[in-house]
RNA sequence: GCUCGGAUGGUGGAAUUGGUAGACACGUUGGACUUAAAAUCCAAUGACCAUUGCGGUCGUGCGGGUUCAAGUCCCGCUCCGAGUACCA
């Protein structure tokens, strides 16, 4: 549209420099300079099939503006992008298609380049990493084989070898050793040990490696053939699909995240990241603090271990529930409830997670006929099970004190068993009381009288001294699930003898995908990689072989499992630092050099997925000394999403009649239907020969519209292309070009913000480009004059240096955008052309509008690219002016700020007078008898 | 339910963190230049009253409070968004 015209060619501009740019590498960084280094880096994308579109690119555009910002201010920017490129919907391809994942992957990943690199980012390509290439995931599945042959030490608060836990195994047994390990393991001897077959002794360490292998009740998603992580559960449904998802016990590999649980919450102390989001950490972690209590069970040797946080309402204890799952319950439940309970847990197991959900109100429960023995008073305590009691959280057990928990008080009154009032001076006839804040105990033997925190430490210290109990901490993050069954992932470097999983070893890697003929589940429902012909280990040539070859002596069978989406994730930004080495997965050297992200963008969907296993793996990688430092993002940043505004039309139901918008009235009702955005223009009128092309259905519709102006209905929603809400970055820099995109993506609000996208601002970002040209050019003359510049153009352009400098550091680009609005518009004015303003002003604008400052940096006469010129810096001398405010301070006390006339000489300022007259009648009891002013601007009234 | 955010013109959003609210932009209206359009430029634009005059009143979700001064701080609500959920 505007090629032909004379002036701001963007198109050309564009094209040009970023054919420079690449030809001359400007953005390829080094691993060592005189320079202080500066990491920033981007939430790499998982390359999909719809491409980018406007709403990707913001966290993009902001780090590159920070990047190109901190290349002037004389860093060494390491700023590299690379691709999230294993994961389900090229899988979903495969099994639809039967294209080869890496294909299709292939493919989207040229596309996002194509779009990324019309953005003009200043990536270091050469440096571009991909998750799903056997060079990146050779050092995925290393750590995964660190993290096996690991486990955590308490004493030393760190991961240590396991072959150091056998050292200790053969010469004491283990009950001198504290470590973190699965539930239920035996305390044995040196003598037990060393009597314990090979399977028997596996099974033993399984249970202390930081990856392990278990038994476990996973989230299963029939429909996605896979098991889920707790995150990737919304509201009991996958969070792809939104599928059903049920409880199932499959054998699973799993991350002892639990271990680090204290570290990933103390390390958030360390680390520049929002509050929301270290909140978000905190609560998924859920520490909370308590005691477990013992109780012993009447008739057995059993004892019920519950952890409660609350041992102070121990004398409260009516009753006990247990988890239907435990066990435990199969041990106590006496012959009588036989039936009844097994019926009930038989029930509990056929819901679905969602029903459960649903179902809070509900209280449920049998009875087992068994009783527990209170530790203090000897009471008898009936035993219940109850699904409202999670087998995962704590013991899955708890002591019900119904007068102080609401849960235990409904489900006490549903069964109509006793609740015992262990407060004072307050009533529980209608509720329970859970107030530790006010809450003083009563009728509790050695309690009664305390306030909370005193029975707290006081019922500890006896639960202790009788040793049937003790002060103890829990948290609610549970241990990560790794096996997933898919086929499009990193293979799991482990093979299966006599049913124990035996490890790979550093020189067998990369364990390769093997290529299948069907993506799907194998009829027999083992995972997709059961369909691999050749997928067995030799041990002796230590090379995958046919499936033909398993002899289990020499020849076993692989892993069927691969790694979840956020393996390699988990530590990609160290593979940037130095990409090509093949012998360490970073070198030390760089790992030195570059040590961490300064700063990392991107998402807040993030919070408890990614962001918290990357800091797990961070961590156990910092405790073998592999890595400098033990958070590895220093500032963290969380774009808005930008989302999009879906149009809709108005059908008639059962018919095909739409209405316009306008026409809708209250007494029927319409079906909205959804049309393409961009077949509407910005002032929502439809473009109906437009729709009547784009789906058949529309084409023999009738469309009743207000003098043939046919409105839509808008609403905000994510942009997705099943919602045809999705605007394209193509388009926007077809039509406006890169610059103008980028610009305005800034403009439209702050950076952490959602919000919807509005092409129709578009134009002004546009108009500002234009003029800026036009500082430059009058038609196609150059204007630029070598005149000294005028005292107002210098303050003009000054006040743009010092706003946008220090908006750039708190990543306000929105009013970035607005400060060179304002200057263009000034100097515009002024009709200043001095090249003295225009050099500068051509930098500080290069991070946001790249190519064009390029363009103009080269017009005004300089040979080198612009990216590495010193930002310009503020020169205060210009900003004085006849009258200005400023804080004043007075009394030392308070500050305002007041308006002065100030007159001029060479020395500075001679004279202020006080202009303002707000709040006049306080102000003429404050105003001094004298002035001082000081350097910093702040005038201190003295008398 | 709990935790964390947020609410400012027709719209997106500014406001030196307690000191002239509404910067900048969009939109709208009027004007200039054009045969015309595009492009560009100029002016007006929170509401209400007064415009024969260059002024006044009210205004940052609602109700209180602190202060010479509140969009900003405190107390109590309403609504919206995000996260989380039988977590003992």
């Amino acid at each position: 549209m505007n090629s032909k015209t004379v002036g701001y060619n963007f198109q050309q501009i564009e094209k040009k420099w970023r054919a420079y740019w690449e030809k001359n590498k400007t953005f390829h960084a080094l691993n060592n300079t005189e320079k202080p280094k500066f990491y920033i880096l981007d939430m790499f994308p998982y390359p999909s099939g719809s491409g980018l579109h406007v709403g990707h690119p913001l966290g993009y555009i902001a780090s590159d503006i920070f990047s190109r910002y901190k290349r002037h201010k004389g860093f060494n920017v390491l700023h590299p992008q690379g691709y999230d490129s294993f994961g389900l919907p090229a899988e979903q391809y495969a099994i639809q298609t039967g294209q080869h994942p890496s294909k299709t992957t292939q493919e989207n990943i040229d596309r996002y380049r194509d779009q990324l690199d019309q953005m003009g980012f200043s990536y270091d390509w050469s440096r571009e990493v991909r998750t799903s290439d056997a060079n990146f995931y050779k050092w995925t599945q290393w750590i995964f084989l660190l993290l096996f042959e690991h486990y955590y030490c308490v004493d030393t608060d760190k991961a240590q070898p396991v072959n150091d836990l056998i050292t200790l195994f053969e010469k004491e047994g283990n009950s001198k050793v504290n470590a973190v390990c699965s539930p239920g393991i035996e305390v044995f001897s040196a003598e037990d040990w060393k009597g314990f077959n090979p399977v028997k002794k596996e099974e033993i360490l399984l249970g202390y490696r930081l990856t392990y292998l278990s038994e476990t009740e996973v989230n299963w998603c029939a429909e996605l053939g896979t098991v889920l992580a707790n995150d990737e559960i919304i509201n009991g449904v996958s969070e792809r699909g939104g599928y059903p998802v049920t409880k199932k016990k499959m054998k699973q590999w799993s991350m002892r995240i639990g271990a680090y649980a204290e570290r990933l919450l103390q390390g958030l102390e360390m680390i520049d990241w929002s509050d929301s989001l270290k909140e978000m950490q905190r609560n998924w972690i859920g520490k909370s603090i308590g005691a477990k209590v013992f109780f012993e069970v009447e008739g057995h040797d059993e004892k019920i271990e519950v952890f409660t946080t609350r041992p102070d309402t121990l004398f409260g204890v009516t009753f006990m529930t247990l988890a239907p799952e435990l066990e435990l319950v199969q041990k106590i439940t006496h012959p009588d409830q036989k039936n009844e309970v097994e019926a009930y847990i038989k029930a509990t197991q056929q819901r679905s997670q969602r029903e459960r959900m649903a179902d809070v109100k509900n209280t449920t429960g049998v009875f087992t006929g068994g009783y527990a023995l209170h530790p203090f008073t000897g009471d008898r305590i009936p035993i219940w099970i109850g699904d409202y009691v999670l087998a995962d959280y704590g013991t899955g057990a708890v002591m019900a004190v119904p007068c102080g928990d609401q849960r235990d008080y409904d489900f006490a009154k549903h069964f109509d068993l006793p609740i015992k009032n262990i407060f004072k001076g307050v009533s529980v006839a209608t509720e329970a009381f859970s107030d530790k804040a006010t809450a003083v105990i009563d009728h509790s033997d050695f309690l009664t009288g305390l306030p909370y925190k005193q029975a707290m430490e006081k019922v500890i210290e006896a639960l202790e001294e009788k040793g049937c109990g003790s002060g103890t901490v829990n948290y609610r993050l549970r241990d990560a699930i790794f096996s997933r069954q898919r086929y499009w992932g990193e293979p799991i470097p482990m093979y299966y003898k006599e049913g124990m999983p035996q490890p790979l070893s550093l020189e067998d890697l990369p364990l390769r995908l093997p290529d299948v003929e069907k993506y799907l589940p194998t009829p027999e429902g083992a995972p997709p990689l059961g369909n691999a012909k050749s997928w067995a280990w030799d041990t002796k040539s230590r090379k995958v072989v046919g499936n033909d070859a398993i002899d289990h002596k020499r020849v076993f069978p692989l892993e069927l499992n691969t790694m979840p989406g956020w393996a390699g994730s988990s530590w990609y930004f160290y593979r940037y630092m130095d990409p090509k080495n093949d012998e360490e997965f970073v070198g030390k050297e760089a790992a030195a050099y570059w040590k961490d992200v300064d700063l990392y963008l991107g998402g807040s969907e993030h919070a408890t997925g990614h962001l918290l296993y990357s800091r797990f793996w961070q961590k156990f990688l910092f405790d073998l000394g592999l890595l400098p430092v033990e958070e590895y993002a220093k500032k963290l940043i969380n774009q808005g999403m930008i989302l999009g505004t879906s149009a809709f039309i108005y059908r008639k139901p059962g018919t095909q009649t739409y209405l316009s918008k306008d026409l809708l009235n209250d007494t029927e009702t319409f079906e909205p239907v959804r049309v393409d955005v961009n077949l509407v223009n910005a002032s929502d009128e439809l473009n109906i020969e437009g729709l009547k092309k784009w789906q058949v259905q529309f084409e023999t519709a009738e469309f009743k519209s207000n003098k043939g102006v046919f409105k839509v209905g808008r609403e905000v929603e994510k942009m997705s292309k099943s919602k045809y809400n999705v605007v394209n970055p193509d388009e926007i820099c077809e039509q406006y070009g890169a610059d103008t995109l980028r610009m305005y993506e800034m403009f439209l609000g702050p950076i952490e913000q959602a919000k919807p996208w509005n092409t129709a601002g578009i134009s002004g970002v546009h108009n500002f480009l234009k003029k800026y040209w036009r500082l430059f050019y009058n038609e196609d003359q150059w204007i630029v004059n070598e005149e000294k510049p005028s005292k107002q153009s210098l303050k003009a352009l000054h006040e743009t240096i010092k706003k946008v400098t220090s908006d750039i550091e708190q990543f306000s680009f929105n009013t970035c955008v607005s400060s060179f609005m304002i200057c263009v518009n000034e100097l515009t004015q002024m009709n200043c052309h001095s090249r003295e303003i225009l050099t500068p002003l051509t930098v500080l604008l290069s991070p946001f509008a790249p190519h064009i400052a390029e363009e103009m940096w080269e017009r005004l006469g300089h040979a080198e690219s612009l990216v590495a010129e010193p930002f310009p810096i503020v020169n205060e001398s210009y900003l004085v002016e006849d009258t200005k405010n400023y804080p004043v301070s007075f009394n030392g006390k308070m500050r305002f700020t007041l308006s002065l006339s100030l007159s001029l000489d060479q020395e500075g300022i001679k004279q202020a007078v006080l202009q303002d007259t707000r709040t006049a009648e306080y102000l003429q009891d404050a105003i001094p008898k004298k002035w001082i002013i000081v350097p910093n601007k702040i005038i201190n009234i003295v008398y």
